[in-house]
RNA sequence: GCCCCAGUAGCUCAGUGGAUAGAGCGACCGCCUCCUAAGCGGUAGGCCGUAGGUCCGAUUCCUACCUGGGGCACCA
């Protein structure tokens, strides 16, 4: 029994305790069930009497009281114990806990995963820096958590589309596409263009693709240095990012918004809707309406569109590809961004609460020995993505980067980076893979294969390690399940941290394997089925962050 | 000035209102004749930024303040 089953036990005992006339609530539809760290607390524990006193207006004893003698008649609790102010402490029988194990094996792949799919499309828009450079450090956190979040909705049975807007219009793409032509025509690059040392390899590629460039018209020129150079830019992007094992299914581009009319369609659907005035020969939208602290333009006094325009029609254009939530990373220099969005989507008749969710993540902050590393990508001083990945190697990389909360600022000290190995957690969770599998592959040269989950007793599992085990195994699809609803990929970090841990400290106190003449017995295929199932967890959660689980370390 | 985020062990950080607040790294002391020691056990280390408030119960929620990071365009 896992705890899911046993919050939906609880349930039904408030339910039947309603029933009998002998409580007077709600029945809450999900109830907190703990895994208490205190072994005396029992297998689970619940809080429910505490939380549901006040409105059945009885002591919460009483109400525990209640539950308890409806909970301890289910065949799969052995007893129920009212502690301190009205918790209600669960100790399990015997075999239920074991079944989990059993239950693990049996899902294989897509344990942890949702039973069945949820109705909500979800657009999940990541990284989207500009394609007039590689791939920064900077973009490095950002790729690897919204990948592992897409694996993650995903598994929480959302349809989910990952998505990387491409701004390929506007001025930085033209200081871009001057910055190129410039350095095939061995000319000083303009002040505000792109400085990186990339920029030239960009014009070598070019100029080899078109060797007519530097005799065409500079009009001309320039157009294709842009286009060309932007082409062969996102070329290296995208496998960069395929590299990192990172996945969109859309690649949006700005400029075909432009080319289709979406920027004036949008514009109209605004107005349409009431929310757009001009004034100072620009259209506005009254996006203070919506909680905005000043109106946005939509089309400067020049006839020109502005971004926040793109950005609207980009907006409209992913609803009406049929996702029902859109939700954007970005990083906390964009927060200006959040209430904009949220104007954006309530102007165009969206609920912004439902439809949108907007995701702000703390910067990357990089020290060297200590002191500050400043980054620019028009100056050429940036760390790049691949750097990194030269450095540490790519599943180390994602760890690094998707391990700690969005809420929090990362701080990579360089120094350590490419020192740095054998300290990120990353190993201790592989390497606990990596010896459930050696364990594994010894068993089968024994001639023991992990018995059929039918044919182990799991009742045997009763050290005080394999519990542990197996009650970290049950949290698995719980985690799973918060990480998607808080969009917290780090949480499944930590768990398969403290899961490896648990794994450690039973390895180290159950032999799993007979040694010497000892002969396997009930106990071994119990523990073997044991050991299988956590290498599944351990596989499923690292496969959520992109990271590999390796068979030897 | 206004807005967002953070402040928890020496350092880096987990902890979506529950019981005695945790991990990794660092420090110190131990454990391989045996399934991978990239592991395990033990010791030391805490006013959960400060002050109020809500609650049976607050590291968690609310308010104010302090400190640090980021943001406030007819830029892109």
């Amino acid at each position: 029994m896992t705890p899911a089953d046993l919050a939906d036990a609880i349930v039904a005992a408030v339910g039947r305790a309603v029933a009998d006339g002998d409580l007077d609530v709600t029945v809450p539809t999900t109830v907190t069930v703990e895994r208490p760290k205190n072994p005396e607390h029992g297998d689970y524990a619940s809080p429910v009497a505490l939380q549901l006193a006040k409105a059945a207006r009885r002591p919460p004893r009483a109400v525990a009281e209640l539950l308890a003698a409806r909970l301890a008649a289910h065949a799969e609790i052995a007893r129920v114990d009212i502690a301190g102010p009205g918790f209600l402490n669960i100790t399990l029988a015997g075999s239920a806990l074991g079944e989990i194990a059993r239950r693990v094996l049996a899902a294989g792949a897509t344990y942890g995963h949702a039973a069945k799919p949820r109705d909500t499309r979800i657009n999940l828009e990541f990284v989207s820096a500009n394609p007039t450079g590689p791939v920064t450090l900077a973009s490095a956190r950002w790729a690897a958590v919204g990948d592992a979040l897409a694996r993650i909705l995903t598994a929480a049975g959302f349809a989910v589309g990952g998505e990387y807007y491409v701004n390929d219009a506007g001025v930085q793409v033209a200081r871009f596409g001057a910055s190129v032509l410039a350095a095939a025509a061995g000319r000083e690059i303009p002040a505000e263009g792109y400085h990186g040392a990339y920029v030239a390899e960009i014009a070598a590629a070019v100029q080899a693709a078109r060797p007519d460039l530097l005799d065409l018209p500079e009009n001309e020129a320039l157009a294709i240095a842009s286009s060309e150079g932007l082409s062969l830019m996102l070329t290296e992007i995208r496998s960069t990012l395929e590299g990192f094992g990172v996945h969109f299914d859309t690649w949006a581009s700005e400029k075909a918004l432009h080319d289709a009319g979406a920027l004036a369609a949008a514009v109209d659907d605004l107005r349409a809707q009431g929310h757009v005035f001009d004034a100072d020969g620009a259209v506005w939208l009254r996006t203070t309406d919506f909680g905005d602290d000043k109106d946005r333009a939509l089309v400067k006094s020049d006839g020109a569109p502005t971004y926040f325009c793109a950005d609207a029609a980009y907006y409209r254009d992913k609803r009406g590809r049929g996702f029902d939530q859109l939700i954007y990373l970005l990083g906390a220099d964009h927060h200006g961004y959040v209430a904009r969005l949220k104007a954006i989507a309530a102007c165009f008749g969206d609920d912004p609460a439902t439809h949108l969710d907007v995701i702000i993540g703390q910067l990357v902050t990089l020290t060297r020995g200590g002191e500050a590393v400043k980054m620019s990508k028009r100056a050429g001083t940036f760390l790049t993505l691949l750097d990194l990945v030269d450095a540490v190697g790519v599943d180390a990389a994602r760890y690094s980067l998707v391990r700690s909360s969005l809420d929090s600022p990362l701080d990579l000290d360089l120094d350590l980076v490419t020192r740095q190995t054998s300290d990120n957690p990353v190993f201790y969770v592989q390497y606990a893979h990596a010896r459930i599998s050696s364990l594994l592959r010894n068993a089968e040269s024994l001639g023991l294969a992990v018995a059929e989950p039918q044919a182990a007793d799991v009742a045997l599992l009763t050290h005080p390690r394999e519990v542990d085990l197996l009650r970290a195994l049950g949290e698995f699809p719980r985690v799973v399940e918060t990480a998607a609803t808080l969009r917290g990929p780090h949480r499944v970090a930590r768990y398969l941290e403290e899961l490896a841990g648990v794994y450690h400290r039973f390895y180290d106190a159950c032999r799993v394997l007979p040694q010497g003449d000892e002969q396997a017995g009930p106990l071994t295929d119990a523990r073997l089925l044991l050991v299988a199932a956590t290498r599944v967890v351990l596989a499923n959660g690292l496969g959520l962050l992109g990271v590999s689980a390796p068979e030897r370390m």
